[in-house]
DNA sequence: ACTAGTTTCGAACGAACGTTCGAATAGGCC
DNA sequence: GGCCTATTCGAACGTTCGTTCGAAACTAGT
């Protein structure tokens, strides 16, 4: 977790003394992101109180803004962090893949490997996504669309590739649903692994229900 | 709106004098539950004040409590009412479809009529699905849990019919995604209407994006 | 006009909210 | 030890929260 240190202190210059690869105060911060992560996502961004983070993160009320202003602010760090982490991985991972068809395969492995590797974290970014103003808002939403763009990018290649045609707008937005509904479903005693819940929805997205098994069994 | 006068009311029997085929209670009930329906969905369950609520409907705050004895209980009457609304439609439209294609067809037609004609009710459903508690969460889950085994039910006959094997429990969950994650996008001076979607979503469903268009050229 | 019941409201309740402040503590360098 | 800064905290601020209460206003049958 942990931008690198864009919080509360006005403090002098010259941090990081000698080895620690960041601050004791962005391991603090961090520390508490956790927290507040999964504060959020029990009880949603409205219904946590101030009260609620201080006794999950073992913390008193007041000591908390020592490491950020606000709530909102707050709010905004869990989000950004979450939302960059997740488009650098997946452009590392897309690098070097040409295959449209297979760089949609990677980009739905990503989102799920990272949503149910951090569960809160992505509930949080997902059923908040209204919760910030302004300012804030507008920074979360500008990482958004670049995340969006990167998936319109890859469904144009496809259907450029394979001579379709079809609403890429209703496309990944159906596709966005199938994976961050799963927030509100997935229960890792039951349900199986992100690859392989990645996989099934693949096929459905790319093949269909319809064809689903069938391909599968014959094109591999 | 307004399931059948189960609110605050002690007092005595023998309602509905003559004609009206609502109590004037349950009409002025209905129009108190539009109005909060509205600001649950711009503000959040938990984000929303009953003074909010008094404001936007126009009555003072101590009034709003002869009509419902909570903000958890107005939610509940929501949540209930949509819901059950939009079950009753669907077994009306699915009777007397036999070819379970189109019986799923009518599923996701049904779901995205109702939504996008009172888009502020479903985001409600599908937002503040977890905000009730105990009694009330039971009673919206146990409609809910009828909505999705009656899915469950078409998508094993399309299985059954067709010789398919893929994870209903996925394939459901997935469906239910792109359909209920269309609050996050959908703006109707930008989208098609329900009708359009719906096919859309359908083709992707049924038959992948990768066969999308080309199916329907030559299937229709 | 009187009455009985239904509907509405101003005012207030205690509790919980996000945030602030100044003092107290802890940590690392001379 | 002494010193400076970074960190933590108890207590309180003013505001807003959901809910209650008793009185007023309205409605309809006589």
């Amino acid at each position: 977790m942990a931008s690198p240190s864009t919080a509360t202190r006005v403090s002098s210059g010259r941090r990081r003394t000698v080895i620690a690869p960041a601050t004791r105060f962005d391991r603090r911060l961090s520390e508490i992101l956790i927290h507040a992560t999964n504060v959020f996502c029990e009880k949603g961004y409205a219904g946590a109180s101030m009260r609620d983070l201080s006794r999950a993160s073992g913390m008193s009320l007041a000591g908390l803004y020592y490491y950020f202003e606000s709530k909102e602010r707050l709010l905004f760090l869990i989000q950004k962090h979450t939302f960059t982490t997740i488009v650098q991985r997946l452009k590392g991972r897309l690098e070097g893949v040409g295959d449209p068809e297979e760089q949609i395969r990677i980009f739905i492995l990503n989102h799920l490997d990272y949503f149910l590797a951090n569960p809160a974290a992505m509930k949080v970014l997902s059923h908040e996504a209204e919760a910030l103003k302004n300012g804030f808002a507008s920074e979360v939403a500008a990482i958004k669309r670049e995340y969006y763009r990167i998936c319109v990018g890859l469904l144009d290649d496809l259907k450029r590739d394979r001579g379709l045609q079809f609403s890429t707008r209703i496309a990944v937005l159906s596709l966005f649903g199938m994976m961050n509904w799963i927030y509100t479903w997935h229960n890792p005693r039951v349900d199986a692994d992100a690859e392989h819940i990645a996989r099934e929805m693949s096929d459905i997205f790319l093949r269909g229900a319809m064809n689903g098994s069938k391909a599968r069994k014959v094109g591999r």
